[in-house]
DNA sequence: CTGTTAGCGCGTTCAC
DNA sequence: GTGAACGCGCTAACAG
């Protein structure tokens, strides 16, 4: 039957090729448990539908079932790469083993075009929404109906109280217990410390968390940071300006703890320019597993962001009823050589 | 109309509560030409519509229309993170700017998940399909039904005219051109060289022009390289290998052409290794405008893929008629600090 | 038990 | 301007 096929196989071509009505043909095919129906009945359909290549079509059947097997991921910025692909990846993953189909939305952030994506994606009945942040933050999300599913990505929203979120408390606990492991202990610097994020409006809940995590640790062993560095944004460039910086006023710093890996990358550069050894002179510890993580020699240690795994799990917990809360997902320690 | 909206506003509604027949408004709502309809019904049936709130199900409408405003991107990898993700921003957009959506699936590579995506899409009517490539080459397509509009991104197949290729052939001529513009003449290693890649089953189309390209170039200003360095793969770890090895046996190099930015990536860590000063020492040029090649420092000077314009392009492609043959993106030179 | 008919879901289109 | 059929599959009610 391959080849160029003119017109669709419909249920009714197949009903008639095995002699029954469409309503029989239907209810065999849709693997109803309570049918009455004949085992001949059922074998004649199941080998008409395999010989025509009989495939429902989804638009006649989500008109009767509102079931589209069909989710859309709304994300803010599918730009932002390191952060988006991850999370899609795993969602399409976890999507597929399902049977499910992802529907691909991007926001920018404006809420008229979150509008837009939401009209959009209840336009085609999708089963539900997931709605992602590239920076995790309080998602405002507009009037919704009632019945739509919804999880929140790498966010939260106080409407929708089902959200996946990298377990960054522990993360940042971690992070600061790797360097004491190791024997670190007042000559830690704190790289990338951004006071501004912490409070007012661009309050990150991740961030927030990580860095709280991080306290905790030092506190719990009664350490205080040599020099706690802050900056508005974490690009290698800024690592590389603030290790530059700590380098000079506090020598006797024997670890660095980056907020991220770009910073990390930045405070590589950096210690190349002065002759500076990692880790013999200096160990580094940084957050986030970027691809860059990998490139740097030597490889650094880094806390993971565990992306992949959190849209696997969004789509679990929009597929799976009644669940809700907020889910956590643990950041792994990838060991390289940094410290 | 706000808030926990119970059951969908339907065009019945609509035709109701103006007075009309839902044929009618139907007509109106759709915009048709030759409406010999009355400029009073036009109208009332836009007024109840916006007063409803009324949006048309795109389920229902699919069935009678055929058309879904959805397309498919199929790709192989979305893992690939630097590739896929400036195809599919690019889809996006242009997708959004024709009041379309993208559907994403994956396949990993394997026939028979390409199969179940292509079901999946033509389950959902889709209004075309593209087939995106991470690593260009010649797609496998299974069959499909002949109306079906398909684009090939990234990669070429014979069953499917229709392809949107970066322009490697001139890129590879620029990035000779530049090195020539700035004095280097016998002095230039070719760092990444595949032979195993210009031929064989891993023939990579894109690859092949990329080199086609540099080597016209070094023909037309009788150059030859001074040495010719190949590898299995292309990640910064071979860059740094390649790299020391031309510094060891070739002292008189004065530049290099890395064959993508994670090449050039590990060519800088080598450099700086036996402290050789970019450009000062040796000059750079580069393949790909990676995330890192503005990280480096300084920055590398390298002709990018214009993966965002080529999304772009496929989806305008598919969505205007009567195109068909290869379209060739140009790649754009970003010059940055490393010639 | 085994199966059918009729009508629905929603929007589009044709004959009148 | 309208009624009714149609696109396709699902389901309640009904018949042998």
């Amino acid at each position: 039957m391959a080849g160029l096929s003119k017109k669709r196989v419909t249920l009714a071509d197949v009903a008639r090729l095995a002699g029954l009505s469409s309503a029989a043909a239907s209810m065999i095919l849709t693997g109803r448990p309570d049918t009455r129906l004949s085992a001949e009945a059922h074998r004649r359909v199941h080998e008409a539908a395999a010989q025509l290549g009989y495939r429902p079509n989804l638009a006649a059947q989500a008109l009767r079932t509102d079931k589209t097997r069909t989710i859309a991921f709304i994300s803010d910025y599918v730009a932002t790469t390191r952060y988006a692909n991850g999370l899609i990846r795993g969602a399409l993953a976890a999507a597929q083993e399902a049977g499910h189909v992802l529907l691909l939305l991007e926001t920018g952030g404006e809420p008229d075009r979150e509008v837009q994506a939401i009209e959009a994606a209840l336009d085609r009945q999708v089963d539900g929404i997931i709605f992602a942040a590239m920076r995790a933050r309080e998602i405002f999300v507009p009037t919704l109906p009632a019945a739509t599913r919804v999880v929140m990505l790498n966010g939260t929203s106080s409407r929708f109280p089902l959200s996946v979120l990298p377990d960054e408390l522990t993360g940042g606990h971690t992070a600061v217990e790797l360097l004491y492991a190791a024997g670190h202990r007042d000559g830690i610097a704190l790289i990338g410390h951004n006071r501004i994020a912490e409070q007012g409006l661009f309050r990150s809940d991740t961030v927030g968390r990580r860095i709280a995590g991080i306290h905790a640790a030092m506190a719990k062993h009664k350490l205080r940071f040599a020099t706690e560095e802050s900056c508005w944004e974490w690009e290698p460039q800024h690592g590389f300006e603030l290790t530059r910086k700590v380098l000079a006023q506090h020598p006797d710093v024997t670890a660095l703890l980056c907020l991220n890996d770009r910073l990390a990358f930045g405070a590589y550069q950096a210690l190349a320019e002065v002759g500076r050894a990692v880790p013999g002179d200096i160990s580094i510890v940084a957050f986030d597993n970027d691809e860059i993580a990998g490139y740097l020699r030597p490889g650094l240690t880094t806390i993971a962001l565990p992306h992949e795994e959190m849209g696997r799990a969004s789509v679990r917990l929009l597929l799976s009823p009644d669940t809700s809360g907020e889910h956590l997902v643990s950041m792994p320690v990838v060991v390289r050589a940094s410290i």
